[in-house]
DNA sequence: ATTATTTTTTAGTGTTGGCTAAAATCCTAT
DNA sequence: ATAGGATTTTAGCCAACACTAAAAAATAAT
C-alpha cells in the first residue's frame, strides 16, 4: 500500500488536475506556478513521487500519472469535492468560500469517514461548482459540457460547472444570477467582442464578456 | 496573534489535558509517556513552546500552563469535542470511534467552519463522553460529578462522562448497557473487593469491579 | 553526605519539504 | 550548427520534529 504524505497529496493532487484540464502531461514550471511553490523544490517532489511509482517522471521532459497515480489523486479530490457539498449544503458556506476549508479537510486519513459522509450527503454526484464527484473506486460520470460562449444564438441549456473557481469569480457569478443548475438561453451573440446576452431561468437576462462566458460550463 | 503548528497544537493539548487531570504541573516524562513521544524530544518542544509563551516552562521543574495557553488549548479541546458530536450524532460513529478521527480534524483552520459547525449541531454542551464542550470564549460550564464507585448504597444519579475513554473500556461499556445520560442506582457494594451492583434505567442491574466503576462518574 | 538511581536536558542525526544559487539540459533563432 | 534564452535539475542551506546516546541535574538510598 503506497503511503502519501501531506504534501505529496498535495502535489499529486495538483498534477492531476494539471494533466485533465491541459491533458497528458505537464511541466515542472506549470506545476511551480500552480502550487506557488519554486521549481526546484518542484522538481525534487517529481523525483520522489516517481520512486512512489505515482507517477511516470523522466528528467526534464513533462510528468504523466501512473494508474495507481490517478486512483489516489481521485481519491483526495473525492475528499475534497464531499467535504464541500457537506459545507455547502449543510454548514451554509457560499461556494467561493469552501475550497480552502476543504483543502485541508481532504487530507483526514479515515476511509470510514468518508464513506459515512457520502451516505450522509445522499450519495451527491456533483459538487457545489459542478464537478463530477468520483465514487470510492474513482469512477466519475462527468457529463458532455460546452463552454457558455460556444453555444450557437438561441441555444439553450443549464449551467453546470465553472472553469475559473476563484472567489472573484464566484462573487461576481452569485451578484448577476448566475448559478449551477440555472437554465440559460443565448438571446444575442455580439460579433465585435464576443459578449453575449443569455436568458436565465427565463425571467432574467444578463449580458457577460467572452471571458466569462468562456468560463462558465453548460450541459446542452 | 500567536501560531502554532499541529505537533505544537498537540503538545498543548496534551499538556492541559495532564495539568486539568493531575492539577497544577506536568513532568517531561508524564507528557512523554502520554503522548508516545520520547522525553528528549518532548524537552524540546518544552524549550519552543515556552519560548511562545504559552507554557511556563523552567528547567527541570515541572510545565504550568499560561493564561495564553490555557485559551489555546481549549481552543482546540473545543473543536475536538465539536467534531466528536458531529461523528457520533450525524454520521453514527459510535463513541469508541470518534477519537482518532477528531484528533485529525481538531487541527483544521477556520473559525468561521467551528462557529457553523457548532451552530448546525444546536450549540451542544458535552460531547458524546460528557465531557463539557467550551464555549467560543473557552468558557466550561462544568457539572459536578462523582465516581460511581463513591456513590453511597441506594444513592442514585445519571451517568454524565467517563474517565478512561479507550475503544476497549467504551465497547465494555455499550455491551454492559451503560451509556452517557444513563440513570443508575446503586443496589449493592461488595465490601470484599469494592464491585457493585447497580439499576440502570430502572430495568436492567449490572455487576461492575470497583476498577470499572472507578472511571465512570456520575451527576446526583 | 556521598553514592546510586531516576529524570531531564543537550548534542548530534535523519527525514520531510521548503528556499536560493549555480549547473545542466532543452529549445529557438539566426 | 551554434549562440542565447528558457526551463529544469542539482547542490547546499534551513526549519520542524522525531530519534539515540551521552551529559547534567534532581532525587533517593545507604
Amino acid at each position: 500500500m503506497i503511503k502519501l504524505t501531506y504534501a505529496e497529496e498535495n502535489y499529486l493532487k495538483a498534477i492531476y488536475e494539471l494533466t485533465e484540464a491541459g491533458k497528458k502531461s505537464t511541466s515542472t514550471n506549470d506545476i511551480s506556478a500552480w502550487m506557488k511553490i519554486k521549481p526546484a523544490s518542484v522538481s525534487d517532489m517529481l523525483r520522489k513521487l516517481g520512486e512512489k511509482t505515482v507517477i511516470d517522471y523522466r528528467k526534464y521532459y513533462g510528468v504523466h500519472m501512473t494508474e495507481e497515480g490517478k486512483k489516489l489523486a481521485l481519491r483526495i479530490i473525492r475528499k475534497h469535492r464531499l467535504w464541500e457539498v457537506f459545507l455547502v449544503e449543510k454548514l451554509k458556506f457560499s461556494w467561493d468560500e469552501v475550497a480552502e476549508v476543504a483543502d485541508e479537510l481532504e487530507h483526514v486519513q479515515s476511509p470510514t469517514l468518508i464513506q459515512r459522509l457520502d451516505e450522509y450527503l445522499g450519495f451527491p454526484k456533483f459538487d457545489p461548482h459542478g464537478d463530477p464527484i468520483p465514487d470510492e473506486f474513482g469512477d466519475v460520470r462527468s457529463r458532455p459540457r460546452i463552454a457558455l460562449n460556444e453555444i450557437e444564438l438561441n441555444g439553450s441549456g443549464q449551467i453546470v460547472a465553472v472553469k475559473d473557481s476563484s472567489a472573484a469569480f464566484l462573487r461576481y457569478l452569485d451578484k448577476v444570477g448566475a448559478y449551477i443548475g440555472a437554465r440559460i438561453k443565448v438571446l444575442e451573440k455580439v460579433e465585435f467582442d464576443g459578449s453575449i446576452e443569455i436568458l436565465v431561468d427565463n425571467k432574467k437576462t444578463i449580458f457577460m464578456s467572452k471571458d466569462v462566458a468562456g468560463n462558465i460550463l453548460v450541459m446542452q
